[in-house]
DNA sequence: GATAGACCCTGCCCCAAGGGGAAAGTCAAG
DNA sequence: CTTGACTTTCCCCTTGGGGCAGGGTCTATC
């Protein structure tokens, strides 16, 4: 039996750790002394510190590691074990594309001493969007994965027999932004004219954006500067279409977007 | 000028984030009625944001962000994404080493079915360990750059013309574990008796553990166990010698550590 | 001019995973 | 018997915001 403190050592956990996993119900000690409310561990804790410092080390929660390690759950860590194999396979990458960005950002820097400056490499056109027949979504969803919410279009265009353009997008109909709850309304084109909605012509400020959508707002902002300086107001919900994407398998730094802002003369 | 709804689609924040930056004084609106308080925003506030989100990207935090992003601090930035660069890197091969490790679980949970096994793959030893003429340095210092101290000991052993044997290690005086703030004496071996502390001979259980320092908790976990079962305690500060680490300028998974604990015959 | 609906405000409490520190109780050795 | 090391509980603090309540404002439409 252990004191907390040596246990502690043992573990190369802190003592406020061993006491905050206690009070939550995570790792409880083999006993507590009735009067003196002393803790006591023994090797098996120690066993099974060891198991949640990895889990931990796996990116899991506390709750997660309480849920997964129920001796019942065992099928489920497996598939969570999967699935965050996944997750952190697109944080490295993830870390590499900022790497990169940040060398970039650095390299400018040190050229032209302007910390503002954030590579405007955005070329913006106007355009009158052409009229599109689509089959739509609307949900308020994530931002994050409304990309699952695609498959439901699909099934929709296979089901009802529709001939998909290869178009697929996104209006955002909030004005505002929230990660975890939009108002989006997906869409993909279709040939058939029959129970379709119709994307009508509009003027737009569109451009195009490489890359992962966690520099979206470069373009977006690059758009609306855009937009006050040639004397356009925005005029209605913008929307982005998804030219290469995760489902195109390719890799994310060659993902394409198209964003477009509807506009009108001021 | 544009509301905050507004603001918050182009750069893809919420608005209760740009409402925190206000609080904060990271991002002040450019004019706020004074009879409403409502927020207006334009586009020199744009391109503040573009900034912060980008070093946010970066892992910086906000108050590290607000700092570097005063006009002052050009240099400040540019020494802080090299650092910054460098962190990366590191979190990079890190979690590069957690997915190879969470791989190797997840076949032995396949295999074994058994998801407490940790893979006890540490040979311990029992030995008397041989006298160690030793140069210390003890301070309270975090583990995590323990590291950095070093450089003290190598300082004075040159100066005062020691010969170094290669041996770097430390001793872990307090009993509890405490990331930020530890009892460490470090110590590197030296040939000389004069001015030198001595390392007596005493008896220790001891093994050699692999890889990065993250999983070190394991080693002394088997130990602890081996020591319980074979009839000894533990009896004294437990140390460590760094034979391969970052200095020896080998890959992180091939870092060696011999954990040494020593003991007595129950 | 009234009203609805969309927008905005402040203020309060909440999250995870603990860290810091105070005040007080416990244990073992000298 | 005292001292010092160890432990306990309790309360507040951190980061970067999210949720919600209660209430004010703006603009278009009737």
């Amino acid at each position: 039996m252990y004191q907390i403190g040596e246990f502690s050592r043992i573990c190369q956990v802190s003592v406020k750790t061993l006491r905050h996993y206690d009070r939550i119900g995570l790792l409880k000690p083999a006993e507590v002394d009735r009067f003196t409310g002393y803790r006591y561990y023994d090797r098996s804790q120690l066993e099974r510190m060891l198991l949640i410092q990895k889990l931990k080390r796996y990116g899991f929660s506390l709750e997660d590691i309480h849920i997964l390690t129920r001796a019942e759950n065992k099928g489920a860590l497996r598939e969570a074990l999967l699935r965050q194999r996944v997750i952190l396979t697109a944080r490295q990458q993830e870390i590499g594309m900022t790497i990169r960005d940040l060398t970039l950002y650095l390299q400018n820097l040190e050229g032209t001493g302007d910390f503002m400056k954030t590579a405007n490499k955005y070329d913006i056109r106007l355009a009158e969007t052409e009229r599109r027949t689509v089959l739509t979504y609307r949900q308020r969803m994530s931002v994050d994965d409304f990309g699952r919410y695609f498959s439901k279009l699909f099934e929709r265009s296979a089901q009802e027999h529709f001939t998909p353009t290869g178009v697929t997008g996104a209006i955002y109909h909030d004005k505002e932004f929230d990660r975890d709850s939009s108002d989006i309304e997906l869409f993909i084109g279709v040939k058939e004219e029959k129970d379709t909605e119709v994307m009508k012509p509009r003027l737009c400020a569109a451009t195009l954006h490489r890359g992962s959508y966690s520099t979206l707002s470069e373009a977006y902002a690059a758009l609306v500067s855009w937009i006050e300086e040639n004397g356009y107001v925005w005029d209605g919900a913008p929307y982005e279409i998804y030219t290469k994407a995760i489902w195109s398998g390719c890799a994310v730094e060659d993902w394409e977007t198209e964003v477009y802002f509807p506009v009108r003369k001021k």
